[in-house]
DNA sequence: CTGTTAGCGCATTCAA
DNA sequence: TTGAATGCGCTAACAG
């Protein structure tokens, strides 16, 4: 039986051609085969050429990637951390721009994008053990996620996107709070004066419903406690208070979510005559329900979203919205990654509110 | 000065605990302490928790999974590869339904994924050459493209997403010309005889304009191609022939794209009574066309999408369009890979008209 | 249950 | 320009 010797390798593939066969088929050194394909100027055009032609005519792929990454130290990949499982992620507009943001700063850089699913812990655990990255990017993940201690264990530099402030990691996010008491100071000039507030997740256990003390004191998403907090900034000095039942929280970002969110909250007495989403998705859902409810928008109630994705200016009537820069809150990641993430770094991006259709006047 | 002895790196990283320090430090072999994170089994779980405890201790952070890596010949991970930048992945939505149905297999699998991005060129090469992964699988990336072949140099297995067809390279794919066949007569058996049809990319060159011959001649992505000789089937069947000014190509995937090609198409004398779109959003940009010129959808105008994104059901009218199995065509191509890619693999997935709200026979 | 041995494939000094 | 030597950090046989 024809057989190559042995090998202390688990891998059933057949043994491929290494540059240490070519350099001795070619009667060279190793280096000099790295070098034709590392640097082409360390050697004659001719010989390069040479080498190439052989290395190509013997089968080698050239140089493999692994080897050289445990040769340098180098992956020049980069990981990305989403919570709430891929499907998720890739249904959300806002995670989607922040992924391309984060993509456009790799390509550009040449470097890779791995994406970590941080669905089932025990599948992240095993994928941020084997992901072979040189940092992470974490987006949405809940400070008590186990996967976060897993990251941070690696040593790995890491920069959070969308964390209230996590003291000695790099930070990119917006001001939530800030752009909240805005949209809602709005809406008090405006001379709304009942509202309630439909919120995303204040933390992930799938809660559904009014959200009191006891539900914030628990929160582990940052971002659903500061907006709410930048809704009551405006409301409380305004002398209004919001009450727990005049916040529904639902944890999907989905328009059907908010859809049931807003007819719970425009069936109260006496009805609310502003709606405060913490995402467009949810601002589209209950433009939804106000209308089947036989409810004018924005005659009958104003509805105000968060984003700004793209549907936004599309949907009808368009949505006034808190625009955040999505993409550039992913390239801002990226960048802040690549260049070390250094633990005091924090990026507070500008928001602004896109006034549209869906905002006036009480009636 | 206090200096480690120099070595042999390129990493300016400090050099960190490595397993063999562990080992010795505690006295035992490497042995054990690699089965101590791989095979808890392998060891009393005494010994394990002082190894593991030890580990800690000292800042060992675990396995490098590039080292496992290079040792094990596996990488689990896999390379997803798009063609027209990530930037344009990202906003499609049927690119975002196949990279989630990737995702979600990979997820399970307990696989990473990284994204290659295939927008320039040569960064594209060096990303071929750099990316660790097992396998790839190519979606949307025209035949004609330099980082095809690169791939097949690679010499790793391969799953083609969306080629027509591919000797010797497992695919994943529908039947697009026979989906637009059936899609054509639809609208042939309400009784229309006059037809425009808005095209995506024959040739990733940016060409932007009608389809003659030529231009098919030269044609490099398969489905655009496939899916005009279906809706020429049906309608040479009728006795129809489509004229290349009835066909408008436009490379860009966007609404607006669309709008104006369905201005160009609506506007010619006489004036199509339907117009076949090659996706979604390309529909969408055609009600909008026939709306600022005054045609209603679909009494002056019937117009047929592709995909069946969600936003089908959700625009108003509402999409008469082809549904194709998005999410699940990502599966399979993840699966296919997984399973070891076999060339001769090769999956069809069924297609169906969902007939909605934007046809209606001509006026 | 534990240790010994032998590389995985490469890039990088340093010297010639 | 080229080559020899070295080890990146780990795992899997295999033997004890």
């Amino acid at each position: 039986m024809v057989q190559q010797k042995s090998r202390n390798q688990a891998s059933p593939a057949a043994r491929s051609v290494t540059l240490k066969d070519v350099a001795s088929a070619l009667g060279v050194s190793r280096t000099t085969v790295s070098n034709a394909y590392n640097r082409p100027d360390q050697l004659s055009d001719e010989l390069r050429d040479k080498v190439i032609l052989k290395a190509k005519a013997m089968g080698y792929r050239g140089p493999n990637p692994v080897a050289r990454q445990l040769r340098t130290g180098r992956t020049a990949t980069v990981g990305l951390v989403f919570s709430g499982g891929l499907t998720f992620a890739f249904e959300d507009p806002a995670a989607i721009a922040f992924l391309q943001g984060v993509a456009a700063v790799c390509e550009r850089n040449g470097t890779g994008l791995t994406i970590v699913p941080a669905e089932q812990e025990s599948a992240a655990e095993i994928m941020v053990r084997q992901a072979a990255v040189d940092g992470y990017i974490i987006y949405c993940l809940p400070r008590t996620s186990p996967i976060f201690s897993r990251i941070l264990d690696t040593g790995l530099p890491v920069v959070l996107a969308d964390y209230g402030d996590f003291p000695g990691i790099a930070t990119v996010g917006i001001d939530d709070r800030g752009a909240c008491r805005e949209a809602t100071q709005y809406l008090l000039d405006l001379g709304h004066r009942r509202f309630g507030v439909i919120a995303l997740e204040f933390s992930a256990d799938g809660y559904t419903g009014p959200v009191g003390v006891e539900r914030r004191a628990l929160a582990t998403f940052d971002t659903a406690e500061a907006r709410l907090r930048g809704y009551e900034d405006a409301l409380v000095r305004a002398g209004i208070t919001l009450t727990s039942d005049a916040v529904e929280e639902r944890p999907e970002n989905s328009e059907t979510a908010a859809y049931e969110a807003a007819r719970v909250l425009l069936s109260r007495n006496p009805r609310p005559t502003a709606l405060l989403c913490m995402s467009d998705r949810h601002a589209v859902g209950a433009i939804h329900a106000a209308d089947t409810l036989g409810l004018k928008v924005p005659d009958d109630v104003s509805i105000v979203g968060f984003d700004d994705v793209p549907m936004a200016a599309h949907v009808r009537p368009s949505l006034t919205t808190v625009h955040q820069p999505l993409a550039e809150k992913g390239q801002v990641a990226a960048e802040l990654l690549l260049a070390g993430a250094h633990p005091d770094s924090r990026r507070l991006l500008p928001t602004r509110l896109v006034v549209r259709e869906t905002t006036a006047p009480p009636a």
